[in-house]
DNA sequence: GTTGACGTATCATATTATGATACTTATAAT
DNA sequence: ATTATAAGTATCATAATATGATACGTCAAC
């Protein structure tokens, strides 16, 4: 097997993390045989690389059913994450003051790629299960905080991700038009913040406002998931949108030391 | 090097799990340098591994100081993990009800080795930052979570445990002494539930309530921090307990299921 | 009782990781 | 400026280690 032809590559390494990565919302515990398939690994190299996971901790084995899941290590991964997230620590404390006040349900996003990432969720209401968890990625064209930010970045940039960046169909209201996903950031730009309907879920409104770096490109977005039965958007921007931008605006200025250089 | 003489287990790999763990809450960005000296790997390999990670998207590098952290990866392991843990999906959604019924910090807390593992937190007053995330390890017998559930243990397997798990000293008042310990673990099994004054900070009362198991183990917690300034353990008793209890009591039955078998 | 699917164990082969070495760049000290 | 030191990067011959074919054991279904 040939992946990649560089000698400061390490084959194995890689092949074990595509184990670890066989495992998401839909496959939550494998077999060594669907591990196998999942990851197009043979069934030696599964076997020795999920033994290897297993006797490292990074798995749990049913010795009746001899099945795999995640451990807790990937919680501690989470933890370790935050600590060196710089982020997190200047908004944790503003982003529970505000669900405190807003009484709903508050996220904190941050871009990654061409998809946003929920990185804090301060869940108010009972909300659908994935709503509640953290590390979840959504493709940013699709969301209000990935717009948010979106309208924060340069002209031509921003053209490029609204014409190439990836769209997936969640919800039969999900704006699959780009142009239309164009101007609702054209309206963002204009107004500091993004509002999307039923994008991920029937019946949702979110409300994203930005976090701006020091080179005025946001990198982050407090964002608002109220339901569509009893909010407006004209509530809403009565409402929550001042804490909101409030909250965000308070969180940027943290950032005086220069955070860039990151891939 | 000879890592472990076995035909089935891949050294590579677990070097590579090598530099993920030497990222923690005090060592948030590593250089290569000292990548090396954390893992005890020479420079050769550590400069082969990272380079792995990096490119495949495990660890992000700084092309100006050339540091490494966990990437945004690390989050969706936790995403991948809540999915899997079956605990989760259940007590979600009561958790959050718990926590605005009580309008305090309410935590959800899994036994792991001789540790516990805070898997799930609703933060709803501002706390010290490592109170806010997941993830975080504590000794099982400085907490009121740990000891609720080992007072659910069989005897012989408490005492055990009593003995030899881990204490460390976080606060002038944590307890180490083990007779102690003890006698706080036979209330426990007593009342059913747990309660801790200043283990892990400095005026924090914890109150933890055991989520017991088919076999009449617990193997999770539901657990409420709050600040001793506040409340009285007498208030606690009265006001939080009786719902906390109701939550954990709520969450056990939804496992009719065998969750056995795993390590 | 037979079949097939899956987990487990073993082993000869060569692919792939190894770590010593040298080159490059950045930072500090003289 | 000049040198020294340390850290990051790149290369390569060697052998250690991953490989995957194969075979065995177990269980469940038919």
């Amino acid at each position: 097997m040939k992946t990649k032809q560089n000698t400061l590559y390490v084959g194995s390494l890689a092949k074990g993390l595509r184990l670890l990565r066989a495992f998401d919302e839909g496959h939550t515990e494998l077999s060594l045989a669907e591990l196998a398939q999942r990851t197009g690994l043979d069934k030696s190299a599964t076997q020795r690389l999920a033994n290897t996971l297993h006797v490292e901790g990074m798995l749990d084995k049913n010795s009746v059913t001899r099945r795999f899941r995640p451990s807790h290590a990937w919680l501690q991964m989470a933890y370790a994450y935050y600590w060196s997230d710089p982020l997190i620590g200047q908004a944790m404390p503003k982003l529970i003051s505000l669900s405190q006040d807003l009484g709903e349900t508050v996220n904190l996003a941050e871009i990654s790629g061409d998809h946003i990432i929920y990185v804090s969720r301060l869940p108010c209401k009972r909300t659908y299960f994935a709503a509640t968890i953290i590390g979840r990625r959504l493709p940013a064209l699709s969301t209000s905080a990935g717009r948010s930010m979106l309208a924060t970045f340069p002209e031509e940039e921003r053209q490029k991700a609204i014409e190439t960046w990836p769209i997936t169909p969640f919800t039969p209201s999900t704006t699959l038009d780009r142009a239309q996903i164009a101007s609702s950031i054209k309206e963002s730009a204009r107004d500091g913040y993004a509002i999307s309907t039923g994008q991920m879920i029937l019946n949702e409104i979110g409300v994203a406002s930005p976090i701006i770096g020091h080179d005025g490109r946001a990198f982050a977005a407090v964002q608002c998931s109220v339901s569509a039965h009893t909010w407006t958007r004209e509530r809403i921007v009565a409402d929550i949108l001042p804490k909101l931008q409030d909250t965000a605006n308070a969180i940027s200025p943290a950032f005086h030391a220069n955070h860039a250089g990151w891939d």
